[in-house]
DNA sequence: ATAGGGTTAG
């Protein structure tokens, strides 16, 4: 395009900014700012809010501030596009910042700004700024504007608070794709599978528009159920509409695959990929991380590299060495290690990572070293990497690096009732009684609460769940007398009960009762009445499975020839022929 | 002219 001569006037700097925005083209911008200048043209607002586009959409964040900074009088667009700007870049706090310094300058906010600056609130997780600023909205017309709506109940919902969100959504004049998908992928990221599920399927009756964000969301809910069926259907559906080709979706499936025990569909995502992401390929490495699988880990690891198309990030570093760490390779994990250490390749190496080498230390049952490695960190240990090696300590009886590490991790965190169990069924190990003791009564003294353990299992298109203990489910009497039945038969071939996994201070014919109620063994025994025996029996935990459950269920495997998974909180299990491939360590 | 929701790890 050419800007020579004179007498441009406004409505030629406009076509021709436009054309430069629609082209991203940088140098051509800048040519239409340098003609103004040497020809002192005073753009107005307009022109001038037109250029801060123009640098923001060519990614030149600093000259876009510059141009804002040079101006004469500001109006909300201006204000509102340079939010935007810092938005877009990440840079939440400078975000609110401007917004603020935008009220104090009397200019009023509109339906745009509003729905930009939520998102910085989001961004920067300052929930109690977002708050403020929706009783600043409350007084415009814009608290029920579909937009700013959004914004507000994501904002909510980011922030745990998913009945206010609800409430937000339920207030909206209109829904669209944006609202509806919203509230469904904040009730997935809480946890909350199950209603983000039965939302999804009342709003599809209800003729909500969807793409293919809405199904990445409720793919994730489906993967947090680990509901297989339900996800091949939806997969299914999926292929069928113009939305297979979304690389965010394909990696939603593979983490969906993944988490309901079924690496192979998984791969075949993967596969058949024509592009990759990083995402996906963590995704698939996950996968065989948390199946303890560490050789394929290693493999597809190294393939990354080779193929050379897609950086690895601190994911992917922390994927692998996990793997590493679950598939029983210490040797392989330390090397690698040192390898990250001494590149660093632009990646830094997180506090995370720290955590998988003090396992897999734990593992190979180098405690001091591990203990040694810790206080050397260049990083404050914090409850997981005390976790990680109290952890250790139990799995190898060391009860003295034990009792240092869980004295640390109660000072860290006194309310997480987990970490007490643990340290019982250290004490316990040593037959240290009056240390289990007093733990107990601190435990009650700290109220810690337990998150109720529960365990589900897929048949026949139902979810079945069972809690401890539970007496809900149709069919518990049967239940109960093939959870019985079992423990009867498996102690002929040796399995013993581990009372010390009972925290409460009650008889052993009792400890042993409230073992054989614990939830994984109802929903193990309900797929050994149901479940085909020539397929495995899949079950999943929302807690991490106890010593005396894994126990159990190796001898089930091992004495009715069954193959059984269990997904628990960090990984799955896979049991064959009594053997489980997490080799005990977990 | 300026705007909202999404996938991996622990």
């Amino acid at each position: 395009m050419s800007v020579q001569g004179l007498g441009m006037q406004f409505k030629d700097y406009d076509s021709l900014l436009n054309e430069c925005v629609n082209q991203k083209s940088l140098i051509g911008g800048q040519r239409v700012q340098a003609h103004m200048i040497k020809t002192h043209y005073l753009p107005p607002v307009y022109l001038r809010t037109r250029l801060i586009v123009f640098y923001l959409k060519c990614e030149v964040l600093r000259d876009a501030r510059m141009v804002f900074d040079e101006m004469p009088e500001r109006n909300v667009v201006s204000w509102t596009a340079m939010i935007s700007g810092y938005t877009k870049c990440g840079l939440y706090s400078d975000a609110l910042t401007l917004f603020v310094q935008m009220l104090r300058s009397g200019t009023y906010p509109n339906e745009f700004t509003f729905a930009t600056v939520l998102t910085s609130c989001v961004g920067a997780s300052g929930f109690e700024h977002g708050r403020q600023i929706h009783s600043l909205i409350i007084k415009t017309p814009f608290e029920f504007h579909i937009f700013v709506g959004s914004s507000l109940l994501d904002l909510y919902a980011k922030a745990g608070k998913i009945h206010e969100a609800h409430t937000v959504f339920e207030a909206l004049p209109e829904r669209d794709v944006v609202s509806c998908t919203a509230i469904i992928s904040g009730y997935a990221q809480l946890g909350l599978d199950k209603e983000a599920l039965e939302l999804f399927c009342a709003l599809q009756k209800e003729g909500m528009p969807s793409n293919f964000v809405t199904y990445a969301s409720v793919i994730t809910a489906l993967s947090g159920l680990a509901a297989f069926e339900y996800g091949r259907q939806v997969h299914a559906h999926v292929l069928r509409s113009e939305l297979s080709s979304y690389i965010v979706l394909q990696n939603s499936l593979i983490d969906m695959y993944s988490k309901c025990g079924n690496l192979s569909y998984a791969r075949k995502v993967f596969e058949i990929m024509p592009e990759r992401t990083v995402i996906s390929w963590n995704a698939m490495l996950s996968g065989y991380s948390k199946h303890g699988i560490g050789k394929t880990v290693v493999d597809l690891y190294n393939r990354m590299n080779t193929e050379n198309k897609v950086k690895p990030d601190s994911t992917t570093l922390l994927t692998v060495l996990s793997g590493c760490s679950h598939g029983g390779m210490e040797d392989i994990g330390l090397k690698f290690f040192d390898e990250m250490k001494g590149r660093r390749n632009g990646v830094d190496l997180s506090i995370e990572l720290y955590g998988c080498v003090v396992d897999l230390l734990g593992r190979a049952g180098q405690l001091e070293r591990a203990l040694q490695f810790v206080k050397e960190m260049p990083f404050e240990p914090n409850a997981a990497i005390w976790g990680s090696l109290m952890g250790a300590c139990r799995v190898h009886k060391n009860v003295e690096i034990g009792k240092i590490a869980g004295r640390k991790i109660l000072e860290i965190e006194p309310e997480n009732a987990g970490n007490y169990v643990i340290l019982c069924n250290l004490y316990a190990c040593e037959g240290n009684w009056e240390e289990v003791r007093k733990l107990r009564e601190l435990m009650k003294e700290k109220a810690v609460i337990k998150e109720p353990g529960k365990s589900w299992i897929e048949f026949d298109h139902t979810i079945h769940t069972f809690y401890a203990s539970d007496r809900s489910h149709p069919r518990k009497e049967e239940v109960f007398l093939k959870v019985r039945e079992l423990s009867d038969r498996i102690k002929t071939a040796g399995y013993c009960p581990d009372l010390s996994s009972v925290l409460y201070d009650v008889d052993e014919e009792q400890k042993e009762r409230m073992l054989l109620g614990h939830s994984e063994k109802l929903a193990l025994a309900f797929g050994m009445i149901n479940v085909s025996e020539t397929k495995p029996i899949r079950i999943m935990k929302n807690l991490r499975i106890c010593v005396d459950c894994h126990n159990f269920a190796k001898f089930v495997s091992g004495v009715y020839g069954r193959e059984v998974f269990v997904r628990d909180k960090s990984r799955f299990h896979h049991i064959v022929n009594g053997v489980c491939l997490c080799g005990d360590y977990w």
